[in-house]
RNA sequence: GGGCCUGUAGCUCAACGGUUAGAGCAGAGCGCUCAUAACGCUUUGGUUGGGGGUUCAAAUCCCUCCGGGCCUACCA
């Protein structure tokens, strides 16, 4: 038995995700953990929110409550909408626990003991008004370039040039509207990751079959100008992991916490620490800890693409830096955007479907199963509801659930509640056994390779087989003349829906209970997962009672596409 | 500006130097009547964005032009 830990990048605190946030990490990080469990294998499967820096800090302020009271509140939310996804964390934790605090401070320290961190003053903009320091982002003023009116401290969004903050005329904080902004020093930590590129280039370089996505990624980053930059890893700020504490090797960090992109992967491990004291498990060691018996753990990590620097160089650099026996991942699956309908999802604009307004309207799986079979693997890819409303009539509800429909229905008129016994099965039955055998390995070899779009094609052709055996062995013609032989195709494709829920689950976890409970419901047969072979089409006898459950995906009408697709086109409250 | 990804049938995508470029959807025809008017079979449809090059062989490698997207280190 392998294990697997398994992490999905941790969203930010502010706000309920969309569906491309979703289908980006945690869908297919679901994916991932429910078919390995499937396969007999040991999972840990990880993710949390991610509550510090100056974003959660506002929103607390607008929302007029404390930061800590708002994280906890919008984790909660979070939490629940993650739940009714049915993404099967074995622990959704938060990095503002007294763990992650703890270990971020005992990284911090042994990179600074092995010379990884130093001090260094630096200039940058504060707002007496916020009473912040303000990062560039959160500064607006004039182009000097082209006279754009609304250019960011960081960049001019009409002529695209890079911009530092002093640069700008008329610079207004975007938070209060303050003109009084003054330059001023203040010191902080910095990474030396240039010191550790040379052994971080090998490291990428030793990993293989890594998606492009991520590897060129990674190799820009080190390679781009000078090469790997050192990186400052504290803010001014009040919400976050304080960077001065008892023990801490340096002085005059009072005020400051720890960058959140610093602390929110560190996050992974703490998690497994939450989830001991949230009573799931007693040993989190044997997940992380090589020395400790983590050293036979394949570690896969999925992400949307803006988090492939941090999660191919900033967190390892921190993992390798401390020379502490921390388990180092394995497998970066990363993935492009999702786009919404011709643009992009927009939280402020409230474009697009929020993942609270999906469950609104449908059921989590007609929702997995469209964002995983369309998952943005090669390029963005983009959602319509037109090819939403396509694949979930035709997938889900014609070739999957009519076929379920029609074998229970068929059974329960000619044979009654139970699978049917008599008959044998013959060479048409062999046949689809084979064919069925090859389908079942190439779903696998995609499934273990995280190739999410050819899994769900290669599941859709498993479903398929279903209805040209059906139509080929045409029980309800040959029952006339021979019920025996009509008794043995039943059973088969009674034995066939199955076999479906246990492949499927992974996927669309709800409907394949549904189909479990329906077609085996004293769970007789056991769930090992099927290979193929004989036995995984007789593991219900003739005998056993099923029932007729309803239909499994109801079809998705012209009015309500065309009444969604108003819905969630503009503006959000 | 730099880097990376991407452009293949009406649409969404495969094919990663080697038969005649394949699937699903949409379209056309036929069949079936168990089923959510569902299912099955057959079939139409491509100068692989344009041009040039390398090779016995190019969608695939190289150059160039055109289009789309992302990243570019203080948003997270």
């Amino acid at each position: 038995m392998a294990r697997h830990l398994i992490t999905s990048a941790i969203p930010y605190i502010n706000g309920i995700k969309h569906l491309g946030n979703l289908v980006g990490s945690q869908l297919p990080a679901d994916l991932f953990a429910r078919y390995q469990r499937g396969r007999g294998h040991e999972v840990m499967f990880i993710c949390a929110t991610d509550e510090h820096g100056t974003p959660a800090e506002l929103a607390a302020a607008k929302a007029g409550k404390p930061v800590a009271e708002y994280c906890a509140e919008m984790h909660e939310v979070q939490a629940d909408i993650a739940r009714r996804f049915a993404l099967s964390f074995d622990h959704f934790g938060r990095s503002s626990s007294a763990h992650n605090q703890k270990l971020t401070q005992h990284l911090a320290v042994k990179l600074f003991e092995n010379g990884l961190i130093e001090e260094r003053s630096e200039t940058q903009m504060y707002s007496p008004t916020d009473g912040r320091y303000l990062p560039d982002r959160y500064i607006e003023g004039t182009c000097p370039n082209c006279g754009f009116e609304s250019a960011r401290g960081d960049q001019c969004d009409n002529c695209t040039k890079q911009l530092d903050p002093v640069d700008l005329i008329n610079p207004h904080s975007t938070i209060s509207g303050a003109t009084d902004l003054e330059m001023r020093e203040t010191k902080h930590l910095y990474l030396l990751q240039s010191k550790m590129r040379a052994q971080l280039e090998k490291w990428i370089d030793t990993r293989e079959g890594w998606p492009v996505l991520t590897t060129s990624i990674a190799k820009k980053w080190l390679t781009d100008g000078d090469g790997l930059q050192d990186r400052g890893i504290t803010r001014d700020l009040n919400w976050g992991v304080p960077a001065q504490f008892d023990g801490a090797p340096w002085s005059g960090m009072d005020g400051k916490v720890f960058y959140v992109w610093f602390d929110a992967p560190i996050e992974y491990i703490a998690c497994a620490m939450e989830w001991v004291d949230a009573g799931k498990g007693t040993d989190w060691e044997r997940w992380w800890r090589t020395d400790k018996g983590a050293e036979d753990v394949t570690y896969t990590q999925f992400m949307g693409k803006d988090n492939v620097p941090f999660h191919t160089l900033s967190f390892p650099a921190t993992i390798l830096g401390s020379d502490e026996p921390w388990k180092l991942v394995d497998y970066i699956k990363s993935f492009n955007y999702l786009n919404y309908d011709g643009g992009q999802f927009s939280t402020s604009r409230g474009r697009g479907v929020f993942m609270d307004q999906a469950l609104e309207i449908l059921p989590p799986d007609y929702w997995r199963w469209w964002l995983l079979s369309h998952a943005p693997e090669s390029s963005d890819a983009e959602f319509t509801w037109d090819n939403f409303q396509t694949s979930v009539n035709k997938d889900l509800a014609d070739v999957l659930g009519n076929f379920v429909s029609r074998v229970t229905k068929f059974c329960r008129s000619k044979f009654g509640e139970s699978v049917p016994e008599g008959g044998a099965y013959g060479e048409q039955e062999q046949a689809l056994i084979a064919d069925l055998a090859a389908r079942i390995a190439a779903y696998q070899a995609h499934m273990d390779a995280i190739e999410v779009r050819k899994s769900a094609q290669e599941l859709r052709a498993i479903w398929v087989t279903g209805n040209e055996y059906l139509q080929s062995a045409a029980p309800w013609a040959v029952f006339k003349e021979d019920p025996d032989r009509a008794a043995a195709i039943v059973r088969l494709s009674l034995n066939l829906i199955r076999l479906y829920a246990l492949l499927s689950a992974p996927f669309i976890p709800d409907a394949a209970a549904t189909l479990l409970a329906a077609v085996d419901p004293e769970d007789n047969s056991g769930q090992a997962w099927p290979t193929g072979a004989a036995v995984d089409f007789e593991a219900l006898p003739g005998g056993a009672p099923f029932s007729v459950p309803d239909n499994l995906f109801a079809k998705i009408e012209d009015a309500q596409r065309e009444d969604w697709q108003n819905r969630f086109a503009g503006v959000r409250d």
